[in-house]
DNA sequence: TCTAGTGTATGATCAGGATCATAAGAGTGA
DNA sequence: TCACTCTTATGATCCTGATCATACACTAGA
């Protein structure tokens, strides 16, 4: 939880819900509002003009979404949307830099976030370019363990798409890629769920 | 300038000169300062393990480096090296933040640099896993053009070779594109040096 | 139980960028 | 001025991931 909801309120955030696959924001737009998740999940996206899709990362319960254009004053370069029906928390620009000015933990919080998402970026950035599929999806896989689970093996919890998405890859690429892992004995398939 | 150089001084930080190719940091180190070009360039590199570098970014005069891990309290995702002969200015994590606490305008320069940097970041992803050569370069021409310099045509500071670095792509590759760029009038060459 | 929709799987072919080789031009220092 | 290094340049070949096509697996809902 970045902010905690209490707090929010009390700021005068109100919330807001978004059936699966609408915009919260679109590239280009101006950003007016600090957004959090309540519930569901949210992904930023960029879209190239032959319709592929680039998702730039995925937003679940408590995580914030939408603030660097809001800090660094320039419009949206990607679109946030409902990867589920979420329920959103949006706080006026200005109430969230009071909040900010108020709280200098808060404050921190966010530098904090901000540096993580850049760690996560540059790491697959200089995958991403010196790439091997395989190495990709590995780096990509050792990072969500390292952030949302410490269990020696998880259940990763996105679809192949969702990885191929993520990594540049293809969807075909993945699959072949992830079973060519399994039969290397570096990860496992549980009934198509892949275990790491 | 990030920080003025006299704040800096004031607050206890020291200068420290690099020969060209020498490493500041290195990828896995625990960070423990606070880093400022005086003079200069720096260039933030990762290595694969076949030698290929990728280059996630070139800090010039009065630009910080090396902060995310300070803010988020990991260890040094890249290499920090001297792209040429340069003064650094250094200052220890708790002077940072002591500096931070008694300059809330400058707490707040550093999220809009970050922000900056995820923009960028953020970009150059996209661009790179939705690879066109030409796309991936002509993108990272006009972020430069709009970053540098707001005259209507520039010279760009980079070498092939550093584009490739930056853009994931081979030197051979970047020439080529170069040139059908040129030739299809999307940018000058003049004596090599590319004008965009 | 049937159906629709989404996700997983697999083979065949193709294209574009990497790689390798070679050379010429430009800049730097002794 | 010469030697050395870095950068730009160009051609030939190779390889791997994209693309296209097709089919099966699983889930939810009627």
């Amino acid at each position: 939880m970045i902010i905690p909801e209490d707090l929010l309120l009390a700021h005068g955030a109100t919330t807001m819900e978004y059936p699966k696959g609408v915009a919260i924001f679109d590239r280009g737009e101006e950003a007016i509002n600090y957004y959090q998740v309540k519930n569901g999940e949210v992904k930023m996206v960029n879209y190239s003009q032959e319709g592929q899709e680039f998702v730039q990362g995925f937003f679940k319960k408590g995580d914030s979404f939408g603030e660097p254009p809001i800090f660094g004053n320039f419009t949206y370069p990607a679109s946030a949307v409902a990867a589920q029906r979420s329920k959103i928390f949006k706080l006026r620009k200005r109430h969230f830099f009071e909040l900010l000015e108020a709280h200098f933990e808060i404050h921190k919080k966010f530098n904090r976030i901000l540096s993580n998402r850049l760690r996560y970026k540059g790491m697959m950035l200089s995958e991403i370019s010196s790439h091997s599929p395989e190495h990709r999806i590995r780096t990509l896989l050792s990072f969500l363990k390292d952030q949302i689970a410490l269990e020696s093996e998880f259940e990763i919890p996105y679809t192949r798409q969702q990885i191929a998405d993520m990594t540049g890859l293809r969807v075909e690429t993945v699959i072949r890629t992830i079973k060519k892992m399994e039969s290397d004995g570096n990860l496992k398939i549980l009934n198509h769920k892949i275990v790491f």
